[in-house]
DNA sequence: AATGAATGAGGTTTCATTCAT
DNA sequence: TATGAATGAAACCTCATTCAT
């Protein structure tokens, strides 16, 4: 069995994340998908066992290459805020450049079952220790309020910069940033720099800077000093 | 002779959630939700034109559960942390109770084309509206940071809702949480008060308050100041 | 089992011609049918076994109607010609007044099988015993030519007849008509005038009168004559 | 790689035509039809876009055959009953030949709404057009009377011909042409002589040479004359 | 090894027929 | 007795997968 050179086996996964990625698993055909990949139904088949083998290769050629991304930007050892705006500039680009991987990425959070959980940890599982152990460090190092666990912190700060990836990419979050933010949901530069602005103050504002209060106090009580 | 009752039409719809949640639109077939209904496809076509038009139908009861409860949390005037508990609370509850319901609005989210942007105003005009003139308002009052644009500040605190929700309900998204925060992922009420320590300074703290830096300064400079 | 009243019946029955005769044995639908009658299927099913036994009883129905017709237009001992101007223009007011009856006869007359046999019997037999009679007592008291076999000259006298009904009340015979006769299709009184010419000839002139040629000549040695 | 030859597609036209030709457009089975081919469905759908893509390819295909075959028949000059002689024996010939394909005519006649209008001038034009020019043509050259229209005169020409090819060919039509003419129905050269004796009269004998009549005259006197 | 025509299971949808009310 | 909601077989059509060429 000739193996694909690495060109032609990146086209046909291309073209399999541009289907998957716009219609769908079920939607999009395999027939469809050879034909934009100038190739015939039957290589698809030779080199991947089903269509679910093949929509797997496709999900892990697209988060290669965002996970590639992800390791670049997380690699400096910045200041916070640097840091997140270095991921945040990564991301905006990363979505501009190849919107299918990241819809594609959203296709695969709709995944449901065993497989649901294997795949979380393979493809969350880099930036989840990533970004908690930076925090960690940083609250160490001080840079950091120290009242938060680390761990939430980081999967609060994922969960925005997820959803600013979908904001970019899926139609139907684009049309919900669109709600909220009107014709500024496009100006990436305004996108920065509100999210760092709330990063920012969520990241360093420790509550005893604001109140001071018992640890025990009942959550609702902390707003009365608002 | 009566036609359906309330029930039997909520429990098909409860069906149709149910395998719209976990399949998708595609992937859920007609066959396979009338037998969990209890009932032959002849029913489902009795009362629905189509595939489409019942998944529509499960889209509205399921939408408006939600919508009625953010209309029942965000009814009370109160002071910002007070109101984002009382969201998160409810949004906790609700997940519980239907997480199908859930699992249904992220399928939603993968939607395309002009129906998502249809879609996304029907779905998340409401909570666009409530969530920016409530912080708005907070502004103006004084009980919110005002250097931040009150729309992206409100999207913000939307997408880490809607994460939140997701995190609690969708196979993937509650693998990821539980990667990131381990067995805590379960505690309501540490998710809650975590949550709220990243809200509550996001909202309140000026950049200003912690240091009147330039422009051109670096974003790890404001670290050094706390 | 109560009786319908005949008032009833008919309704329902010509619900039913109204329905095939449109949309064809398998087009129309035993619903639609009971909904265009004024009553419900469970109706139908209590006088009439199934779709083809209540299709044969609008069959029975609208032939019956069709045969009352012939039966007068018939009855009266005309002079040849007279008889069949009496005849076209029962027919002609008759497809005017029932245009659904010729149109469900037509949809008969596609009827295969062992059945097509039978309903040809039940439906053909009387006017072929009759125009067959009729001519052959022309033909005795010398009305009529006497060089054709009268069976053939009723057969094809019917064929006329039966065209020229179908040209009046079905979509594609009356296209057809048209395109042959443009506007003047739908004059009945030129279309009988044009017949009984065609028919007077056919009717009335012997071989023997135009040409005096053996009955052993092959057929296109007849036409040298012309 | 080969698509499907000549034969091949052939074979599934004509199971297609035998099968809309014996149970209708709504009475056949796609299902059924593949089987009869010998093929599978799926390659029905690769070649026509859907059952009324087939059915109408069918029915190009059938009238392709009989419209070659009137073609034939009609090219020659010949004088008027052996360009009859010669279209009878034709028709009869291909009737006999492909009984289905008149089958299949004598469904299209049942075609109703705009379809129907289409129909009738895409398969009954080219027969419309020949048959009045040639009758056109008699008439100025006296070959044939000159009291009728020729459009009438074409139209009863093509009625009997239309009614000779479903004699023979759809089984309701033959119940009946042997109702009407017993064993001798079949007899094709019988059939042929007596419907040319028909026509022979009603082609050439012109009213006037028959008798002088008043409008108001019985037309019963017509015949004394003879 | 590559092709793409062929297969046929499975999905959506309709509608004749039944039967509880 | 009359109703019409419910049933489910069967129709159309698609597409993942196979295999002859």
């Amino acid at each position: 069995m000739k193996k694909l050179t690495d060109d032609q086996r990146a086209e046909i996964l291309e073209a399999g994340i541009d289907a998957f990625a716009q219609r769908g698993f079920h939607g999009a055909s395999m027939q469809e998908i050879a034909r934009a990949a100038g190739i015939s139904v039957g290589v698809l088949y030779k080199y991947y066992a089903d269509k679910e083998d093949f929509f797997n290769a496709c999900l892990g050629h697209s988060l290669q290459s965002l996970e590639a991304l992800l390791q670049t930007v997380t690699a400096r050892e910045d200041k916070l805020l640097q840091y997140a705006a270095g991921i945040i500039r990564g991301l905006q680009a990363f979505s501009r450049a190849h919107p299918n991987h990241i819809r594609l990425y959203h296709q695969l959070t709709a995944s449901s079952g065993p497989a649901a959980r294997r795949l979380a940890e393979e493809v969350e599982g880099l930036t989840a220790r990533l970004y908690t152990a930076y925090i960690a460090r940083a609250q160490a190092a001080g840079d950091l309020r120290r009242d938060m666990d680390p761990r939430f912190f980081a999967f609060f700060f994922d969960n925005l910069l997820m959803m600013l990836q979908f904001s970019h990419c899926c139609d139907y979050y684009r049309a919900r940033f669109a709600l909220y933010c009107g014709a500024d949901a496009g100006d990436d530069a305004l996108v920065e720099t509100e999210l760092l602005k709330f990063l920012e103050s969520a990241f360093t504002l420790e509550r005893a800077a604001i109140s001071h209060r018992e640890e025990g106090e009942k959550p609702h009580d902390v707003c009365d000093c608002l």
